[in-house]
DNA sequence: TAATCTATACCGACTAGTTGGTACAGTATG
DNA sequence: CATACTGTACCAACTAGTCGGTATAGATTA
């Protein structure tokens, strides 16, 4: 099949972010991707005309991943639940299960972008803005809604503001990845989302 | 001052630190390193026997200062407070205050190293484990105490165990530098730790 | 329908520069 | 005289990136 090109492209993509996840996408020459997408170094300048913008590439494709995967947690959220608080806590139990503990790597390519000076160009940062905005924001209006219900009933201001909390879905997101790592120990993603999850309640429920 | 070497080689670590932080030391040459400490690659090398050895001492030289700095704090907030849970909201409060907000690049070396494996040894991690681990237990220490407290107060179960609640804050914290990074705003590293310590505080308050 | 042309997809040898690391002769200090 | 360097020259391995060439599929032409 040599006219068709999103093959080869999607390997090198592939090959790519499985080194990135596992040693950082600087550290990682292009031989090496190159090896793993089983190609050539032909190939891989056919396709891409520099590193530099196969790291953006990347980080483009993963956001779109990512999109992809908010879109479908929101849309069997609101399937599985009217009530704005209860959609946020299965959102939590959702993304709790999105990395299994068997994982080899696991990890966020924003974060390993963001500690790599080299590849945290301005645009790819507005990428990962851009993905973490759109979901804090999607919490944030939740949590809102939810306040205001929980207003109704006689219940006093939260602890902390809607905008804090939401943003605090993607520091323990991301913490419990660097946690995960440092403890050598996967299962311990899953179970501080849970626990963000837990905590998110308790607040709103007294 | 020809007799003391710690004066070099410190400067070489601040060096590497500095580089580390802003760029990850695996994509930092030793040739910037020695530029930043303003010395020889002879020098260097005559402290040094490799890159890999500087990264090991590296964090060995961050875990010890951040080991020094988790015991003032312990030490600060023991006087401020005999209460356990109020020398936990301190602490963080302490925490949040550890990072200016004018910080050009907010960021843990822990997370830094993690993220690009090559100098994600064994050793390396170990010793991260370790300072976590530590600074965990205290916290974790102390919410079992406040639990026990609130108990006798006839209080109900709490909605996160101390254990994930103790972890969770260096989800927090290390997430929060990720979120600093992504939004390009400083502020939210302290904004983070500080709405951790306020939800701290509801899981236990109500 | 065979010959020719064109664009896409890819190969792999090659190069210029950088990397971590070595070697070693010299110097200043206590 | 040992310690703590400076300074420079050097090396093999690796790096990103280049370049001339090839194979194939399909459209155009004779």
């Amino acid at each position: 099949m040599p006219r068709d090109g999103t093959h080869t492209r999607n390997r090198i993509l592939d090959s790519a972010l499985l080194l990135a996840l596992e040693k950082g996408l600087a550290a990682a020459s292009l031989d090496q991707v190159i090896e793993g997408a089983e190609i050539t170094k032909g190939a891989f300048f056919y396709h891409f005309k520099s590193k530099d913008e196969l790291a953006l590439a990347l980080v483009r494709h993963v956001a779109e991943l990512d999109r992809q995967n908010h879109a479908k947690i929101v849309q069997r959220v609101e399937e599985l639940s009217r009530d704005p608080l209860q959609q946020v806590l299965l959102a939590c139990s959702l993304t709790a299960d999105l990395v299994a503990p068997s994982e080899p790597n696991p990890g966020c390519l924003f974060a390993s972008y963001c500690y790599q000076g080299d590849l945290w160009s301005e645009a790819a940062r507005k990428i990962c803005e851009s993905n973490f905005h759109e979901q804090a924001a999607w919490i944030e209006g939740k949590l809102k809604q939810a306040a205001k219900l929980a207003g109704r009933k006689g219940k006093s201001a939260l602890a902390v503001s809607p905008a804090q909390l939401a943003m605090m879905f993607h520091s323990v997101f991301e913490g419990a990845f660097v946690l995960a790592r440092t403890y050598n120990d996967a299962s311990l993603f899953r179970k501080q989302v849970l626990a963000y999850r837990d905590m998110l309640e308790a607040v709103f429920k007294p």
